[in-house]
DNA sequence: GCCTCATATATCGCATCTCATATCTGATAT
DNA sequence: ATATCAGATATGAGATGCGATATATGAGGC
């Protein structure tokens, strides 16, 4: 009621409308999902969490209805669960669901980054380099937010040039999913040092450059390792148990 | 404006709410998104199509509310595209992405069925086999749609049971992009009796049951071959031709 | 005759309002 | 004391209206 006077929003949107970029300027609707994405997956928003329409509209001094829209398009892309007359919610996670990512994950990265080997502009292994350094410092700082990021960063880096602008959009999708419980599960700490280990193995293999299936199968049993490894953290119940 | 009534549709939603299945009842928004979907997949929507609120809403005889939600909800699957104050149209395809599309079905439905086949109900051959039959009294007829919905279905049923909902429904998303050209590419038509027969020899593969790889590798070569097909049959521009 | 600019219109984006529904609370009957 | 049912409340679902913007159209100048 305070913050939702309902003109001074619109002028701001509108100078921002004709301002630097004419084309996709961001409508109300996307800056709501961009919030509730970076919250859950910062993992301010735990799984559970509702979220009432009414309440992030005051929060950002707008109406329901870019909210409501911020939400369905969240339910379609899987972070968020939607009953119908009951609210929204951010998605509990199970085990099923972790697998199935993590399966279609072991399919895809690695043929996705034989793909990015490919091609003329392939993986920027520099970055990737920095990025592995700053895990491990996030590591000594026990920062594992920030750990959490970096590894999808990391893993985003190895198919973001596979030149299939789609595929990279599914990976992407599905790298949201598991950061539905990175960056909660604590018990997976003692496996980061592990995770670690095999993205600097992964790397080298694609530094040296001589053998594309022994970087893709590296890949792979990475992911598939990790696979057993959050779906356990998951059934064990460790996801919901740290959040009071 | 004829039907926009306001209280006459909400009767009737409302009877079907208290009356058979009380979870998850159609909500005006899903309807719409079915609607515009199976319009598009049945060809009767064309790539390019405007689709403009207000006169689906009418059509529908609801509010542009659930209209709106609802094209939204078309962009993020892929079948529409939205442009800031310009409106919602059927998504053009272009070569680019029909590419990206087969690549990623060529990867993922081999590895999905090759699932669905380890599992104890693995795919019903006996359904696939009369989808086939099926497709070729539809060619017989020339009844191109209806033979591009039995082309979907027979892919659908080799994915269906492999174990992994989320899998399924990102290949259903796929499948689905597809049919933006498969119902329009009268182009295509020559390649349809050859789509028949690999269809033939991977159901053929499947019963014999002794070769998991090599009914993998029919279908990945089967998908290859149609990426190449589909993706100069739209370079050609047969696309949009055929639509006056 | 063609190009440029102002006006007009169509269409989306968002706000506000009303209605339907689920959940919670409390009173009553067993 | 507990189970059940009715009313109250909270919340989402949808309808309507207004404002903003892009495209189309026509008049005027070159």
């Amino acid at each position: 009621m305070s913050a939702a006077d309902g003109t001074a929003p619109r002028g701001v949107r509108t100078k921002l409308a004709g301002g630097a970029n004419a084309v996709s300027y961001p409508s109300r609707t996307e800056t709501v999902v961009e919030a509730i994405r970076e919250g859950i997956l910062s993992g301010r928003l735990a799984p559970g969490d509702m979220l009432v329409e009414q309440e992030i509209a005051a929060q950002f001094g707008m109406s329901k209805t870019p909210v409501r829209e911020a939400l369905r398009l969240l339910s379609a892309s899987g972070l968020v669960t939607l009953s119908t007359f009951k609210g929204a919610s951010v998605r509990v996670v199970d085990e099923q669901l972790m697998r199935s990512v993590y399966e279609i994950r072991a399919i895809l990265e690695p043929a996705a980054l034989q793909s990015s080997l490919r091609r003329a502009e392939p993986v920027d292994t520099d970055l990737a380099s920095s990025i592995l350094a700053e895990s491990a410092a996030a590591i000594e700082k026990h920062d594992y937010a920030g750990l959490s990021l970096l590894n999808r960063e990391f893993h985003s880096l190895l198919y973001q040039g596979c030149g299939n602008p789609l595929l990279v959009e599914i990976l992407d999708g599905l790298r949201d999913q598991t950061a539905l419980i990175s960056t909660v599960g604590w018990k997976l700490r003692s496996s980061y040092t592990e995770e670690l280990e095999q993205h600097h193995a992964i790397l080298d293999a694609i530094l040296d450059g001589t053998d594309l299936d022994l970087v893709a199968r590296l890949l792979r049993e990475h992911i598939e390792r990790f696979q057993d490894v959050v779906a356990s953290a998951v059934s064990s119940g460790s996801v919901e148990a740290d959040r009071t």
